[in-house]
DNA sequence: TTTT
DNA sequence: TTTT
């Protein structure tokens, strides 16, 4: 359509360390879990209640898988601007279901890590997480279906986006 | 979570006349889906390609569902702010689905009408759509698990919003 | 600073054909304003109230400058984002002045047209203007500090962006 | 007009604690500056750049103008939306001026805090700021064209806000 | 699965 | 005047 505008902006955290994988063309893609909350007084009862929302963010655009690569962590907050993309998949039932994700496209997007406690790739992750980098969900050894082993980051500059 | 931000910027045509229908507790519900376009050139084949998407909307917000339903038909350009919300459902094969909507709730989103061409309730829709208005998907006769008729606009007031 | 953010969402209707002109490198920079509006019942009278608001844009982004050129004028409606940067300017009584814009950067920015009639250079801007193109404000032959006459855009790829 | 949008969304750093000020009407008005920051690399030197902007903020909003004036300090990191309003005032020299703002309007707006430390008023501003709240250029005593003091928060809900 |  |  002509004149169509289709963003996302969200704020939240990060629900578990980075997914890293590489298309068939050997581009990378990081994907990643990130949650925000809303908190409201329930009229009634007057209670505080809350309701965090799971958004499922995938990153194409070279630049910012980089960074997420390197610099996003379990617990890390960050702004990101994507857009909505609903992918239709088959179950193992046969039966077609749908998935939401925001995807930061090839040329686009956004993301600014917004807590400054850093952790660089190879370390651990400290307080956002017990786990070290590098393995885990992240380092399946490359099983059928499974995510790549991160790649090294050599010809990445050295600044820090932050 | 504390400080976290859950928005949805939205420019795009409606593919249906809206859908009103009332909550248990009386309030309006006005729901439509809406397309945005990407246009590329594909770098292989060279050629012009585009992807539509279509995005449930929900509109909670008293004000803006009152718009939406008087103002709002098929093939209309309209701008939007709402907040991702994922719901669970269940098939009839006992199965989870999940839908992704993008909601105005109760206190916040936009609603903004981006061409000018207008139609009342109760006109004829023009070039918009063929069928009257306050028939079709809109109104099923007060069926289980239907849409509830559109209700009158008594007390809204005349001011159109753009 | 390291995780910030200064974005600029306008939807309005350009005030005038866009003026273009050149830095000294050659690249392309197209200006206009673009006006908003609000409007209100005033809690008092109860009058209905309106305030518009004008805000100055400057295109830097190479294609989203050639699309301005050629596609907008007078009283069309588009969709942009950028950025918010205040110049220091000297008044010719040597006092400083500062004027805030909305730029969109070399690299960024969005622009989308938001109503379909279109004109393409070196056509009478019909409707929008009663000004032909490539004239009036835009055009000064070239004294010192106006701007620079409209270039060709031979190279620009025939694709119409809406 | 008709179908307008006039949007800013920021995330930056306060410059300074916020100024406090009433309207004849009892309104309390917070203001505040905004740091933003882009860096990047210099085409033909090679050498980091980095410039920062200065964003003029103004809450009219209620509920936010609480929050400003309770819990952001010197320092503090915020995400906020609010709408560019150019306003113009007379210098000394009998001259127009005009100052560009990001108002979050009486009813509309977003401010959300994005560093958990915080600083309830009443404290020390401790790793933010040295002064103590209540002081400083936040109270002028009432002199002429100044701010007033900060009133009691009497009246807000202990709620912290993040 | 995050965060406060 | 902030922040990294």
């Amino acid at each position: 359509m002509a004149g169509s505008v289709n963003k996302v902006i969200l704020v939240g955290n990060l629900g578990k360390d980075p997914e890293v994988r590489h298309s068939q063309s050997g581009q990378k893609i990081v994907s990643f879990s990130l949650a925000t909350s809303d908190t409201w007084n329930d009229r009634q009862s007057g209670e505080r209640r809350e309701r965090t929302e799971w958004h499922k963010i995938v990153v194409f655009n070279e630049r910012l898988a980089d960074v997420a690569e390197r610099f996003l962590r379990k617990g890390r907050k960050v702004y990101l601007e994507g857009s909505l993309q609903t992918r239709k998949w088959q179950g193992q039932d046969g039966k077609d279901n749908y998935t939401t994700e925001i995807v930061l496209p090839r040329f686009g997007g956004e993301l600014t890590i917004l807590d400054t406690r850093h952790t660089e790739e190879g370390e651990q992750s400290g307080g956002y997480s017990n786990a070290p980098r590098n393995s885990g969900t992240r380092n399946n050894g490359g099983q059928a279906g499974g995510w790549d082993a991160p790649q090294s980051n050599a010809g990445l500059d050295d600044e820090i986006p932050f």
